[in-house]
RNA sequence: GGAGAGGUGUCCGAGUGGUUUAAGGAGCCGGUCUUGAAAACCGGUGACUCCGCAAGGGGCCGUGGGUUCGAAUCCCACCCUCUCCGCCA
């Protein structure tokens, strides 16, 4: 949400900002709804003010004996006049909250304008695209071949976009979590988190993804849960409504979790292999910093998502994503896109956001440095460091050798009880 | 799922229809005393939020409704916590 303030003190930065999305936002339509709604409240409020005073003068009157059935009288007119201002108000205040939620966050003065992906930014590379010397096979082939990535089981038990993981296939994507998790906490300093997979409407509210992307997500019949699309829902709300002491700034917390997204208006896309699925595993790192560190804490959480690629010697680019590109809650978003040969192309394996006081304004997470101090709003950031189902895709593609084994990455042998290859 | 208890400001905690504009502590700030500190005492402060240039006003006692001239207090629904029972990995 933005700062309803901003809205009305300088509506044409906003508008300014707001244009690099390359879309179109009914601004004009707040500034009525704004206008109404001060009007209301100040008519309401000075109604409120005089049935306070006679609230207080009643049992003052009564006491003395006199008489207050005229009084009451006017004041049961009052109440119902009261009543009425407070429905109009409570109806601007329903369509100015939804307005306000169905609003974008304003991209960061160095994000680029740009329709599409396209027009992306590329910051940097790290490696060279594989050569392989041999014609080298998409991993859903591969998984075919081994047999240990069965979509047809997944298709018979669940449905499709979903896959049956087995034995070295299995250990691999669970292999690859751990050392994930790992390096966050060893190295990087995160602190591990293991969040429930359903979260309340509140919680999808407060990180954006309600109410505008319903559709997008698993809703449990039955209950008003959801099942998490990523782990920055439930790990960035764990401090929504809290004041955090500046001293503690910044959190920092790494999570694993199963991620469930619907897919709307993906069909025919990426139907085979794990590049899009209903339910994907996921390592995310998500902080909470003050606001003046917030985009040097966006190039450190880039940097730590990079280095799971590098050890694993994985080659990838990192992208600026332009403003037609950028997600609705962010301010800016680094994509790290690994090489897929089946692609022959790079494809996104981590998304890094700032998303400034945005998601704090929603979720109310402030903080302050001193007991005295008037609490601030946070920046939140979030990053996949990685998506764990793309990462074993392009191991199986990346490294995969002339005769069909697959050379594990040296990081992940511990983890695969000191394999080095996977063989039929 | 059943029975019971409970959710009050930063914390503890009083408050069951109107002098509560939330008592009293603790805390915090200032002062007296002291070489300094602690203790004691005196004074101040009182979360958060909306409207307003301000003065000031409104709202807020888990959330949302309702009753009433007036609700922290009464009624309804929901959420959460605790205890016991049942079920269960």
């Amino acid at each position: 949400m933005l700062d309803v303030k901003l809205l009305r003190s300088d509506l044409e930065a906003v508008k300014a900002a707001l244009s690099k999305r390359n879309k179109d936002y009914n601004i004009e339509a707040f500034v009525d709804l704004d206008k109404k709604r001060r009007e209301l409240i100040a008519e309401a409020e000075e109604l409120k003010n005089s049935q306070n005073k006679a609230s207080k003068e009643i049992p003052v009157l009564k006491k003395e004996g006199k008489d207050t059935t005229a009084l009451m009288a006017e004041m049961k007119l009052l109440s119902e006049k009261i009543k009425e201002f407070d429905a109009k108000i409570n109806d601007v205040d329903a369509k100015l909250e939804d307005f306000m939620y169905t609003l974008p966050n304003m991209p960061y003065k160095d994000v680029p304008s740009g329709s599409d992906d396209s027009q992306n930014l590329e910051m940097r590379k790290w490696g060279e695209p594989t050569k392989f010397d041999f014609e080298p096979k998409p991993h859903w082939e591969i998984g075919e071949d081994y047999g240990f990535l069965d979509a047809a089981t997944a298709a018979k038990i669940t449905g499709t976009r979903f896959t049956v993981y087995k034995g070295a296939a299995a250990r691999l994507e669970r292999s690859i979590m751990n050392f994930m998790l790992d390096t966050h906490t060893q190295k990087h300093g995160y602190e591990e988190v293991f969040p429930p997979f359903m979260v309340n409407r509140k919680s999808m509210t407060g990180t954006g993804q309600l109410p505008k992307f319903e559709e997008d997500a698993f809703k449990i019949a039955g209950t008003d849960y959801f099942l998490v699309p990523t782990a920055e829902v439930p790990v960035t709300n764990m401090y929504a409504d809290m004041i955090l002491s500046g001293g503690d700034l910044p959190i920092k917390h790494t999570a694993y979790t199963a991620c469930f997204r619907a897919e709307a208006g993906s069909a025919g896309r990426d139907t085979r292999g794990l590049i899009r699925q209903h339910q994907f595993n996921k390592v995310e790192m998500v902080k909470f910093s003050k606001p003046e560190t917030s985009y040097e804490e966006l190039e450190l959480l880039t940097n730590d998502a990079e280095e799971i690629l590098k050890l694993l010697g994985l080659p990838y680019r990192v992208v600026r994503l332009c403003g037609g590109d950028l997600g609705f809650s962010s301010a800016m978003t680094y994509d790290i896109e690994v090489w897929m040969p089946s692609y022959n192309r790079y494809v996104e394996i981590s998304s890094c956001s700032n998303f400034e006081d945005f998601q704090a304004r929603r979720a109310n997470i402030k903080f302050k440095d001193n007991v005295k101090d008037k609490a601030t709003l946070v920046h939140t950031l979030n990053g996949s460091g990685l998506a764990v189902g793309r990462t074993t895709a392009a191991i199986l593609e990346n490294f995969q050798q002339a005769d069909g084994s697959i050379i594990i990455p040296e990081v992940l042998r511990p983890y695969m009880g000191g394999l080095e290859k996977i063989t039929k």
